[in-house]
DNA sequence: TTGTAGGCGTTATCAA
DNA sequence: TTGATAACGCCTACAA
């Protein structure tokens, strides 16, 4: 049943390689590359002979060997603190899919959020020769060797997530800004004055624009910035722990925290101190999850598209990789703010200078039905 | 500044390469690659020659052609049904951690749990030449295709959480009969008699390994098994939905569920129909996650030992790759039983043939301090 | 200790 | 339409 000539018969065990598939069917390598690729012509008579081949030796095109030939390797490296972060996973296989669906594969890493593994996670995809980089950016400055290695190296970046000033590049992120502004209005508006934030690290550009809003709102409501209610934690359950702690000890009555981790922490600490919420302080997180519509206290919570994130910022990279060098471009995604109960019943104040629109929601709905 | 002798003077905008380093320090492309590698003896004058001109190119090792020239890429695929399901990011994160610390990288593929996708990613994985690959095998058969790729191509997989009778391959796992069959002990130690099961797809090895630990629970504490109590769902949040309403319809007063995702669908499922839990039916749910401890109810749940599993998972993986060939093995991890509230206070009824011992937990507690 | 040359599996450029 | 043949960047016997 095997071809005739064997000028180097095919090793057992080894898998089958595009010149085993040339000789098995008799034609040149050529022939087969083409018949892979199905490219334009090829007689029909040979495209079936290759074919039936191909079959039979179970042949797969090595895609390494198509990388290197073709100094592409059809896949984007993705950066992220940590995968572990309920938040990353959704952000992920946005990307995942909107790559996929181009012909893109992911290489994933997680820097947890530390510099120095960064730096060796951005080498790494550098020699896998990725096409390009989606990055969430560790906290923290760029080392100069990671700056020069991203102006060096000619591929395409772009920020997921996390902007930064410095280096413009193209970046897609959630209106963060926009986002504390609602989930501070929120508490205001159900009748909270003394109101604390458990802030994110300053040095990240998303914690900045959320205390940014969080200042902004309280000044639109004509609340006084207390620092002793702003802590600044590290975006995980224990920060959110402590703070939660040096934040409740000061009583305040209302709390907007950056992000779903730390929320968890704060939670705990109030169960420590025997605090109750909403009855003694409302909430307002950041994130949305399944499950906290379904446990109480129920979550009122700004979400970000996190889906959208990943997959935006996948096609843009691509694009990039295609060519385009339009001037940067920063894609903010708007949040949504989703109420729910960890406000309390509506404290409502009146007076207009709460700028409360009739149709606005004005407290979280205890029931749903 | 630039070396003497341009023989095919490096492109400007493009990396360098072996060959540049080679050029630039005067010296021949074995003996770039032996200090890259750091081989045994390379003189240190030349070494230092090298290392200076790798620095002065920005020299960054093609590992694309490296892995063609050696057939071997240090990468190992991962397929996983969803990234986004709580459960399985922490599992990759404990095998991107055990890889990495061996050298090996993760390419991660989502299944969705459907049979084309899986096979496609099995293809691709393939076809990107990995060294090995880690499954959670989706529902349903192996395809004829998809079997014949496995056993003709000669790279090691290993099964994770899910095992798969017919083909005797490596796997870790962990102990579903065990874990199920504590849950449902505590619940009928709690006073439950009515103990209704949320399971899995059957079809799945695991879902089939919690049914059997339910019904041997059940038997263990003399309590019928009444087939109108057990309700099938594919470990998604809307079938723990719909399966809710329908179990819930039977008034059970106990209820396991096979995972959290369902969980989450079954909570909705009781807020719906107007029913609270531990009050009308005590739950004890499967996985467990940072924010089960500090919402209500506070869930009662079987913790599976995710990070090791992948760990192990990838440990075995690379002692495959490396050639060991010994006889497959099933590791099993053992899960635990965190006792929360959700079960209720102790409802005890005394009388051994429940089989307590004195030390056991006999219901959850409600105060912590 | 250092260099030479062939090979890894594809793609791509020229001829035929 | 097909086929040789040279890259692609690195590793590795085998020589020197």
């Amino acid at each position: 049943m095997s071809s005739s000539k064997h000028n180097k018969p095919k090793q057992t065990g080894k898998v089958a390689s595009i010149s085993d598939v040339a000789r098995e069917s008799g034609v040149s390598i050529f022939t087969v590359s083409a018949v892979v690729n199905n490219k334009s012509h090829v007689g029909k008579n040979l495209r079936e002979r290759v074919e039936n081949a191909i079959r039979k030796l179970n042949y797969r095109p090595n895609l390494i060997a198509r990388s290197l030939s073709k100094q592409k390797t059809q896949t984007i490296g993705m950066i992220v603190p940590d995968i572990v972060n309920p938040f990353f996973p959704m952000v992920v296989r946005g990307a995942e899919d909107a790559a996929r669906k181009q012909g893109y594969n992911l290489l994933l890493c997680n820097s947890d959020d530390s510099l120095p593994k960064e730096e060796a996670a951005v080498e790494l995809l550098l020699s896998k020769r990725v096409d390009g980089i989606l990055l969430t950016k560790a906290a923290g400055d760029f080392s100069p060797s990671l700056r020069q290695m991203i102006q060096e190296v000619n591929i395409p970046f772009v920020l997921v997530m996390r902007t930064y000033a410095d280096l413009t590049k193209d970046a897609v992120v959630s209106d963060d800004y926009q986002g504390a502004y609602e989930a501070v209005c929120h508490l205001a508006r159900s009748g909270r004055s003394r109101i604390g934030l458990i802030s994110g690290p300053l040095k990240i550009s998303n914690a900045k624009e959320r205390w940014r809003g969080f200042r902004a709102a309280l000044e639109e409501q004509n609340l006084p910035y207390q620092p002793e209610l702003v802590v600044e934690g590290d975006y995980r359950i224990e920060s959110g722990f402590r703070a939660g702690h040096a934040l409740l000890s000061h009583r305040p009555d209302g709390i907007y925290v950056a992000n779903h981790l730390m929320t968890i922490g704060l939670l705990q600490a109030t169960e420590e101190m025997g605090l109750r919420c909403p009855e003694d302080f409302g909430l307002v997180s950041f994130d949305d999850y399944p499950w906290l519509g379904v446990f109480r206290p129920r979550l009122t919570t700004v979400e970000l598209p996190k889906y959208q994130l990943g997959s935006e910022a996948a096609e843009l990279l691509i694009q990039r990789i295609g060519g385009d060098d339009g001037k940067p471009v920063l894609k903010k995604l708007l949040p949504e703010l989703r109420i729910r109960e960890s406000c309390g019943f509506a404290q409502f104040v009146s007076g207009d200078h709460r700028r409360l629109k009739p149709s606005e929601p004005i407290s979280d709905s205890l029931a749903k039905k």
